[in-house]
Order: C-alpha cells, then structure tokens, then sequence
DNA sequence: CATGAATGAGCCTTCATTCAT
DNA sequence: AATGAATGAAGGCTCATTCAT
C-alpha cells in the first residue's frame, strides 16, 4: 500500500523485467538495463522508467530474499535460547546469500538505492543486533564481537564459498563447513579441563 | 633465466609501468592500461609490449609480495609444532591481502594470466597443503578441513576486512580479530571435560 | 468564436498547463512537453490534447503579450506625430520582448503553430507598416528603412541586450540605450548646416 | 610553437574533422561530435581525441576568422582618425559575423572552451575598448556608449541580419544598412542649427 | 476526455586493443 | 623498441510522441 498499485500491462512489464534479472543475475550476467530491455522485449525506456539504475533492479530482485531473512529473523527473536538463535540467524543470512546471488552484493553495499531496501536491511541488522546482544549476556559468544561483525562476517563466509567455486548444489554444504567452524569460533572459550 | 634479460632502457619503462601501477592499485583505482601508460610518460605501445593485459600487470604488481609469502610459507614449513605453523602462514597470508590491495584478486583468481603467478600460487598452496597435512595429523585441525579450503577461507577473512570498512590503519586488527575466531573455530573440539 | 468552448474542467486544465509554462519560461527552462505534464500534476496526453507541440504551447504563453502589442499598435496608429508614434511603437515592442521571455523566440520565428499567432502577428506587422509608411511620408527616418527590418532590428536589440547579460532589472535600461542609439540613427540624416 | 607538432597522418585527420566541421556550421547543422566523425569516415574516438567537446571543435573552426579580426584591429589601430577608425574596426566584425556562422556562437558565449580562443576575444575586446576610449575622447561616439555595449551590439546586428533572412548574398548587404544606421545612431549627436 | 506507460531513435562517452610511423 | 593515433563496439541515458486503458 506504500506505491499506487500499477495498471496491469505495467504491472506485467515490470514483473518481466524482475524476471529477466532474475535470470541475469542467477547466470552471473552483470544487471544492464539495455540488456534487460532487450531480453525482455521491451523498450529502454520502459526498463529506465521502473528502475532508474541497474541497482535499483538487483535491490527489487534481491527484496523477496530480504523479506524472507527479516520474516526468519524474527521467528528467531522468539527463541529464547540465546546461542543458538543467533546461529540460526547467521546460518540463515549465510545460506541465502549462497543460494541467491542478488543478495551478496545488496548486503555488502555500503549504500541503497531504494528506500525499501534500507528498511529492510536495518530491520535485519537490528535483528542480529539483538540476538547478538542477548547470546553475549548469556555468555554464549566472544565479548569482542560486536554486531558491526555480524555483516562483514556472513559476507566472508559467502565470499569464501564462491572462491571455493564447485557445483552450485555443492555450495551449501561447503558454505555449513566454513559457518560451522566459524561459528564455533565465536563461541566462549572455555577453559580447557 | 626464465626472461630474457631486458635492455637497460626497456627494463627501466618496465620498472615505471610497475611502480604506477603499484600505485593505482594502492589509491583503489582500476588498472587501465591507457591511464597507466600516460601516467608513466610512456605510449600505450611499450606499455602493451611489456604487460599483454592488466591482469599480468596486476600478477606482476602482486609477484614481489607472493614471493615473500612463498619463502614465509618455507620457514613455515621448518617449525615443528604443526598448529603452530599453519596458523602462522595462515595468519600471514591474510595480513598481506589486507595490506597489499594487488593480492585479493590475484590469488582469488580462477586463472592466471602468468607463468610466474601460477608458479608462485602453486608454490604457496602446496606449503598450505603440507602444512595442513601436519596439523591434521598431530590432531590440531578438524578433520573435514581440506587444502581446497584454505584459499577460499583466507579470501573469505579478509574480503569481510573489506566489508567492514573503516580507516586502513585498523584493517589489521579487524583481520586478527576475525582469523583469531576462524582459527579457534578450526582447531579441534575437544570434549569439554 | 475561433474555438469551440472548452468544458469547465478541460479549461482548468488549459489553463494550469498555461500557467506552468509560463513560470518555465520565466526561469527560462526550456519548455518540455513532459515536464510541463508533472509539474502540472496531469498526464502528458492530456497536455498533448491541449498543444500538439511545445511552440505551440509557447505561442500560447505569449499571447497576452502579442495582443496587449497589438492593442497599444492600434493606439499609436491614432498619434499623428508620425515619426514619435513609430519610435513608441517600436520601443514597446523592444521592451515587452526584454521583459518577457516567451516573446522574442516567437517573433523570430520564421512560421507560427497556431493560426492565432500569425493573426497576431500579422496586425502588428501591418501597424508597424503602416506607421512606418508615414514615418517615412513625413521625413522622419531614412528613406531605405523597409517594414522587412522593423522585426528583424526589434529582435536584433532583444539579442544584443541579452548578450550584454547582467541583472533582469537592469535589462530595461539596457534595452533603452541601444534603442535610443538605434533610433537616432534611423532619424533622417539632417545636414549640417 | 605551443603545441607538440602533431604527426602527419593525425593532422591530416585533424583537417578533415575540421573541414567537415566547417561544411556542417556553414549548412547550419548542430556540430555533433559522431556526425562530424561519420561523415569525416573516422572512427567516433578519434573525433573525440582531437576535440573534446563540439564546443572545441567550433572554436577551433572560427579561430582562422577570429584571428583575422584580430589582425584587422591592429590596423585600425594604426588609423589617426578615432571615429573612423572605431567604426571601421566594427563594420569588419559584423561582416565577420555575418559571413561566417561559426563566429556568432563563439562571440556569445560566456566562457570559452579553449585557451586560443579566450586569448583572441580579449585581443579583440581590448582593441575595441582601445577604439573606443579614442573615439569618446575624440568626442565622435556617446558618452554613454562603453565597451561592454561593443559585443553586445555588434551580436545584435548580426542576430537581425539573420532573422531578416533571405540569400547569403543578400546579407551582407543588410548588415551595413543596419549597421549604418546603428553607427549613426552612436555618433555624438549635433545640436541642429 | 484524461491518463501515463511504452517506445526507441538518437546522442553522448569510454576504453581495450591494434598498427602505422 | 617505442610511440601514440586510430578504432569502433559497447554502454549509458533522454525525450518527443503514441496509444492502450
């Protein structure tokens, strides 16, 4: 309710014009707006008029995974066993950049280009800011983790998985074994014996 | 012996196009080869004839600080205490990403562009891989840690340094604090007690 | 009676769109169809139905002005001082074209948009014609002055006055120096006796 | 001597940009940068190396003219009767004008895009200004004329040769009847009697 | 009548690479 | 060897105009 809903044939265009970067970005195509025009069979025009910049159109094809992630984040907000809402929710960020590859670019852009966009990372980031507060009260995790890590975190996990290269069905699992080691890192060091 | 050794005054463009290059790659900016041939007083020409493509520019700009990683690698390779070691030559290869911005992409890279990275990324990965061996051996690493894994982990540390952001000066410490976690979170669960 | 009544909100419609040209021109925006359109707050089809061109949206801005040219044309028709009534004539004419920036590139203009246009601007033309002629009946300006020059000197002053630049207050008094100076010269050449 | 010689063959390109330049301004096309490169069978980035903006390269078509003017004030300067003198240099800048279609856009302008043409302008202002201190002090021209008014006056009766129309031929012909008329209009006006 | 989405020609500009000098 | 002019594909973006809703 926040945009005037779109006339129908416009609503169809811009619904292609998603669909194609979808397909742009899912084959690791760099997002350009004349070629998402051409792809999709509409004028340059059309695609300049719905999104303004090529990061305009990664963000909106990004947003259904963000929503998804701040939808997650907050389930883990109920769980009341400190630690391992936080993992959940990291394993979550970790496993969806991983799996879409609209999000590591979204995540790790320092600015947005639709407000949306902002709304929802802040809402996400407010999410592990929390979680990370209650898993140190509980003494679950590093004191020198601060949620500035959180982000930079998930996205060299990510990061790390896709210089790992391999098979894309591959790429989960690979991406549990860095997130499982890390994770367990960041945990309290307890004295052994 | 592997070049031909150059003319005095080829090898002193050569030593030019090298240090503007150098510097581009520290001040962040792209390397182009037209913008590096005009910075160094030199024609696009020579600057060709010596680096076929900016990327065996950039290799060539990254090769002084693979070597010394190389001959770290071997001192590495003489100390005895197998987690000791690797955590040193891990810890080492991710303060030079952080420090030197010609490395990321070079070892990061799927393929080289010259005989001498290859040589030197093989040179260095297979002291990871010894170095690895040991540990796992002496029970000091998890036992699912594979040497395919160590690049992507190492890229993975300090590409989120980069995603963090803030004054290069800190970067290092971000790096410590960020491998410290990594490296704890590899090292062998023990049951606690 | 030259057009068909417009419907109460189709002339609110007209008029706005009027109304913003006019405040573009004042700005000295160039006037843009589309533009006009969102500043209006009406679809751009709605100002295509109304002005089939941007000049002809222009020549409608400038209208008033024309007619209030045309009036004051016929006043002067009516002095029968005939050199004073063509140098007022003239000057009113230099000073609307200063003062209001819709005019000049209308008067220059070699073909009009809009039927009411050429009217207007074909009864100017004839009063200046007219006025002229016994101008020159009288001995007041220089025999070789032909109502072909009347627009083409009128529009030169506007040119050089904007040329000169400077302050839109100071504009006028601009305008009137070079016209005094330009007037003198095309008095009649007295001898000097 | 102020710039490097260029080699043969881009001179030679050099001259035909600026030949197909000069062809495009006299048939009143928009000087534009691929256009010119077209139909000068040169590639679009050659264009662009010699002149970086239309601008340049109509400056760089009208230097031969301004500098000609230049040269001719010199001479006027030479001349011992003020009066004749001012307005002699005047007429030839106006004929100039009219000639040459390069020269109006030029004179108008602002700001200058290359370093030649700001040096010539003010070459020419300074003799006009030069002039025309003589002339006032010579008592031959208004006291009220001063040397801000020369470019402005001078664009002024160019423009209206313009929008008076009709054959090149012809033009030049107008011009002096407008400029006649003007340069009377500038003398000191006699107290008849 | 009003709307505003769609169109796409057209312009600008950059840059990796080649090759004549 | 060195030079740097030339190339032109490629990408970006705007805007006047049309036409389906």
């Amino acid at each position: 309710m926040t945009t005037t809903p779109l006339r129908k044939d416009a609503a169809r265009n811009w619904d292609r014009i998603v669909a194609v970067a979808r397909d742009l970005v899912d084959e690791g195509t760099p997002l350009q707006l004349n070629d998402v025009a051409r792809r999709a069979g509409l004028g340059v025009g059309t695609v300049y008029r719905h999104f303004a910049t090529p990061e305009a159109l990664l963000e909106t094809v990004a947003t259904p995974c963000l929503e998804s992630l701040v939808a997650h984040g907050e389930e883990a907000l109920a769980d009341t066993e400190a630690g391992r809402a936080l993992e959940r929710f990291l394993t979550r960020t970790v496993e969806a950049q991983v799996t879409d590859a609209s999000l590591a670019p979204v995540t790790a852009a320092p600015a947005d280009f639709l407000p949306r966009t902002t709304e929802l990372k802040q809402a996400l980031w407010s999410a592990g800011e929390i979680l990370l507060g209650r898993a140190r009260e509980a003494g679950a995790v590093r004191a020198d983790l601060t949620s500035a890590d959180l982000v930079p975190l998930m996205c060299g996990v990510a990061y790390a998985v896709q210089v790992h290269g391999g098979a894309s069905a591959d790429r989960i699992d690979v991406a549990h074994r860095y997130l499982t080691a890390l994770l367990q890192g960041l945990r309290t060091t307890r004295p052994d014996s």
